[in-house]
DNA sequence: TAGACCGGTTTCAATTATTAGAACAGTGTT
DNA sequence: AACACTGTTCTAATAATTGAAACCGGTCTA
């Protein structure tokens, strides 16, 4: 079977050889890349590890019920992951909360939403709704990330805490790697960014211009569930560009905070 | 804290000391039970292991992104868990397929709608879709199992694979436990179960009549997807009986199976 | 303010499980 | 029948895990 090599890289440092737990939980996280499965001399080959040790490895997780090994012998993620996380994921109280707005959203709009928190320099997707007629698939995963700087949901979060031209500089300078540019809209120095920021104090929502992918546009409009000056997080509306302007998307914002306020309330700038 | 002492025995064999990676995944596996976080003491008692080794054993599962420690120092399951779990779970083909299914009847009936295969004498949630205006919770989570005998979809399914009187002796001389009675009305005896099974084969649909759960019903229709003669899995529609009778479900089957050819063709019998 | 206590973290010599190479045992293919 | 391909088991040398105890930074209490 061809391995995609390139996938490897961000999980497994290919310098220093694994060893005991760390190559066992290198290999759950390897298999979240196979859904069909995968060989153990495949798995081996991609850990760089020898073959018995990988195989040790394997045991161990079947035995924690964490993955399985099919009728053809290939090990696959198992249905233990999958509880552990789902159970986990329906007892994070943020998530029942907010699940009902993302749904109700994504009804009236007929668009993907989320729900993001930000952790450190990065948004951290928590919640997804796609529309019942979704046609396309967006690649957002939930706990998958993406800077903040270039996302809707970041920079709608991004504005509360960095209030001051100071720590807008701050950020931009500590940032690691530094703003990248993602499309042509992509805000990469912080002078745009304060003022972006700013602009979105002001109105209590941001727009995530064709920033991090292009085609794509994104309305955000940050909560403040527990505290009055520092949001919890922010939804979004997702939406292809072409089939939903942006225009629209910018108009459809008191329509968007009023579902949300049915839903929850006062939560809102 | 208070800990749960019974919360383990599943979990840990407290006869035998776990070591190395075993450890590191059992850690794992009792995170999931603690959404709050929980701390290194109370971690190391329950796994009844020395501090100092739970402490690795976090430490791997730090550097694997799997969990996280919060301002207060609490270990939690991390959102790289759910991105493994989320990521391969969105990559099913299965799921994507059932899941606008299960929307629609969820919608339609206003109940709670799952997914589940066969495993083994136990069925597995593999899909499971709440009606916009749900009250009640239900306890199954997605990658959670029951036994087949006393649940709808594991009955419907069972029907198929069970199809003489000597499979179903088989099947119920070596389930291990025997056929335990969960409500008055389980099945516990193998007669009775094959002519209940019989009786799923000439209607094409099973009916859970609190077998399972006092108070709760259920209508199951398996699905031949890839197979004309083994059904993939089983739709289900969970109902809570003082609210949705008996009678009521019945007499739904052939609104569901209009719900389902629509969006899956001819994949009933 | 002292001091006891709680948490998480680090240390270190003794132990023991991991390591990795190689042999083994099945399958399906040529 | 030989081959190439799996996953699996075996083994002595090695290196990592082990776990008691010490440590450190807090917070509560006397």
């Amino acid at each position: 079977m061809m391995v995609k090599k390139d996938h490897v890289a961000d999980l497994v440092d290919d310098e220093k050889a694994l060893n005991g737990a760390d190559r066992v939980l290198a290999t759950l996280n390897l298999l979240g890349g196979f859904p069909d499965g995968i060989g153990l001399n495949d798995l081996a080959r991609l850990l760089n590890s020898p073959r018995s040790s990988v195989h040790r490895a394997l045991g161990a997780l079947r035995r924690a019920d964490l993955i399985e090994q099919d009728k053809d012998s290939r090990y696959r993620l198992g249905y233990g992951l999958l509880k552990l996380a789902f159970s986990y994921y329906e007892e994070l109280d943020e998530v029942g909360r907010i699940r009902p707005v993302l749904a109700a959203l994504a009804e009236r709009f007929g668009e993907t939403t989320h729900y993001a928190i930000l952790d450190r320099s990065e948004v951290v997707y928590l919640a997804k709704v796609q529309p019942a007629t979704s046609r396309y698939q967006m690649t957002s995963v939930i706990g998958g990330r993406n800077p903040a700087y270039c996302t809707g949901v970041g920079k709608a979060l991004l504005a509360y805490l960095l209030k001051d031209e100071q720590r807008v500089d701050d950020y931009v300078d500590t940032h690691e790697p530094p703003l990248v540019r993602h499309t042509d809209h992509t805000i990469t120095t912080a002078k745009k960014l304060h003022k972006e920021l700013a602009s979105i104090r002001d109105d209590g929502y941001a727009v995530d211009r064709e920033e991090n992918e292009p085609g794509i546009n994104c309305l955000a409009i940050p909560l403040f569930l527990t505290s009055k000056s520092v949001p919890d997080g922010a939804v979004s509306i997702t939406a292809v560009a072409q089939r939903f302007p942006l225009e629209r998307l910018e108009k459809s914002v008191e329509e968007a905070r009023d579902v949300i306020r049915e839903h929850l309330g006062e939560v809102m700038k």
